[in-house]
DNA sequence: ATTCGGATAAGG
DNA sequence: CTTATCCGAATT
């Protein structure tokens, strides 16, 4: 989880917004139920088989679209899922995307994120050196707080959500409905 | 607290 | 074909 670690305070810049990463949730490869990857390549989760550094979008529910960083070697199939942000550059034009909703809502929550840099499953597989979807890492942060993963049914007590502690742009936790009662 | 939307993938 | 899913908005 190191990785999933160190994305938090990153910068991630496309067209024309810019986001500093508040909160992340880490998934692997086989053997992690709740991941796209957890049984074996598909069509769409193949990118996440392939080198880190390297954008992931998938299409959630037929309507949001929700980014993750691939960060283990090829081969290893992880992602660190971007949940949430404080746009800190490109307000109005995030705000166009995302309707009248106050700032710090804008990039809080998965989706929302993905809609406000105007991520899309085209983006996927785009590398984040030097493609049109910047990632600027920054200074690991001082401290993180961690916690079960949100809306997976599978492995959610796996302390894998990570966050910025004190931070209003970090979405409220809100476990799976159908995840099993602890 | 519940419903819906509607792509992707797995299971029958 | 049927069911479940890394969600969010709008409803009750």
């Amino acid at each position: 989880m190191a990785e999933a670690r160190a994305l938090l305070g990153a910068r991630v810049t496309h067209a024309g917004v810019t986001v500093r990463v508040t909160e992340v949730e880490a998934y692997g490869g086989a053997g992690d139920p709740a991941s796209h990857a957890g049984r074996g390549p598909t069509p769409r989760s193949a990118v996440m088989f392939g080198p880190p550094d390297v954008l992931y979008v998938y299409l959630s529910y037929g309507m949001h679209h929700c980014a993750n960083v691939v960060v283990g070697p090829e081969g290893d199939a992880a992602a660190v899922l971007l949940r949430a942000g404080e746009v800190i550059d490109g307000h109005a034009i995030a705000r166009q995307r995302r309707g009248p909703v106050p700032d710090v809502a804008l990039a809080r929550g998965p989706a929302c994120l993905g809609q406000a840099l105007a991520l899309t499953v085209a983006d996927s597989g785009t590398s984040l050196r030097g493609g049109p979807v910047a990632l600027r890492r920054s200074h690991p942060p001082a401290s993180a707080r961690t916690g079960p993963r949100v809306g997976v049914s599978k492995a959610a007590d796996r302390p894998w959500r990570l966050w910025l502690p004190g931070e209003s742009t970090v979405s409220a936790y809100r476990r799976s409905p159908r995840a099993p009662a602890r």
